[in-house]
DNA sequence: CATAACTCGAACAGTGGTGTTCGACAAGAG
DNA sequence: CTCTTGTCGAACACCACTGTTCGAGTTATG
């Protein structure tokens, strides 16, 4: 079991609040250079650099904390979203809220591709997975999402196209506050069965 | 204008041997590991790492000219792809030979995005870009791929989906004889207008 | 075959990161 | 108030990689 390096438990207070600062200061670092350094997170923490090794073995444990920090307040505001009624709708809804994330993240999500062991980026995603995929099934089961293709590809291809549109954001051909009405109509078209009307 | 670096004019036969082996290693390495070092890439062509550097000034220039050397190979390729006809039947073998090509060469394109500067891979990527980009400005004329999305965008989409792809390859989920099929049609429903039916 | 072009290994300098050690100092907990 | 816990900066060892230099050997080419 990795990561876990920062346990608050019988810590003094003022080394639970640099932690905070650190994992807070990484999360913006990571974001804007997913290979910042040990030094640069320490510094814009306001914290020496032996400080931070003092609570975390290793970056890799460090940036382990942070996706995971990422992942759970990702996941309590998806919690709120209402999953009920249309499941097209509801998808609207969803990705309008994933978007804001992945949006946010998306640096922090390459950081930890190349600093974490494989597989653990999938495994931490897992939960939020579940998800899109539950509110995928019950679509397909009410017969408005096609079932031509596997879920999981359906999930995958929301993913996508949610990456995509960063991505195009990044090279200024998209504004960022017309990219979730574009990712919902291309995602509610591309989950129509074949022979079915795309919605508007 | 970078890169280059290669002129085979009043080049020796064993020299330009060389030059090939290992812009044909380097494609072989950088697709394993995209930040493959030059040592490794040298060995790989069976050559020392001295003669690389004589060919090639820095590793940013080797990858520039392998990974120039890689879309002449694609677009190559793709010139071959009858895009006459229905738009739709077109999309699909544009895709079908599109996605042989992403699906090789995806962990090179990793590799040049962080080793060459910024708008480098892009600009690379023009031409490739340019047939999509037509083709379906022709579907739009022809009524049957939706205009209430900028065509950019549905270029990034087709562009997305296949990159998802590959990805789900990487993990397992989806089997590569299968790819093909399941791009074409989350493209093609992607690509449908609202209001109207998603061809099968 | 003679010469210019090329190759090669080893060794070097330089860079930029990681993780550790040391000793002095500060701050919270009991 | 005392003592454990934590902090800090500087310095260190280490590593992997890039790019260069040297001198000796090899190969195409005219």
């Amino acid at each position: 079991m990795p990561a876990k390096a920062a346990s608050t438990a019988t810590k003094r207070a003022d080394a639970q609040r640099n932690i905070a600062a650190i994992v807070e200061a990484a999360t913006v670092c990571l974001s804007r250079d997913p290979s910042a350094s040990t030094s640069e997170i320490a510094k814009a923490a306001g914290v020496g650099r032996v400080t931070l090794y003092g609570h975390f073995p290793s970056r890799t444990d460090l940036v382990d904390a942070v996706f995971v920090h990422a992942i759970e307040g990702g996941e309590a505001a998806l919690g709120q979203v209402d999953l009920s009624g249309d499941p097209r709708a509801a998808l609207a809804r969803l990705i309008e809220s994933s978007w804001h994330l992945v949006d946010r993240f998306r640096s922090l999500l390459i950081a930890a591709q190349d600093a974490l062991p494989p597989g653990r980026v999938r495994e931490l995603h897992a939960d939020p997975m579940v998800r899109v995929e539950r509110l995928i099934e019950r679509g397909r089961k009410e017969g408005v999402f096609r079932t031509d293709l596997p879920t999981t590809w359906l999930v995958g291809t929301m993913h996508s196209v949610m990456h995509g549109a960063a991505e195009e954001i990044n090279t200024g051909r998209v504004t960022p506050d017309k990219a979730a009405e574009y990712i919902t109509a291309t995602v509610l078209a591309a989950f129509t069965a074949p022979g079915e009307r795309v919605p508007s």
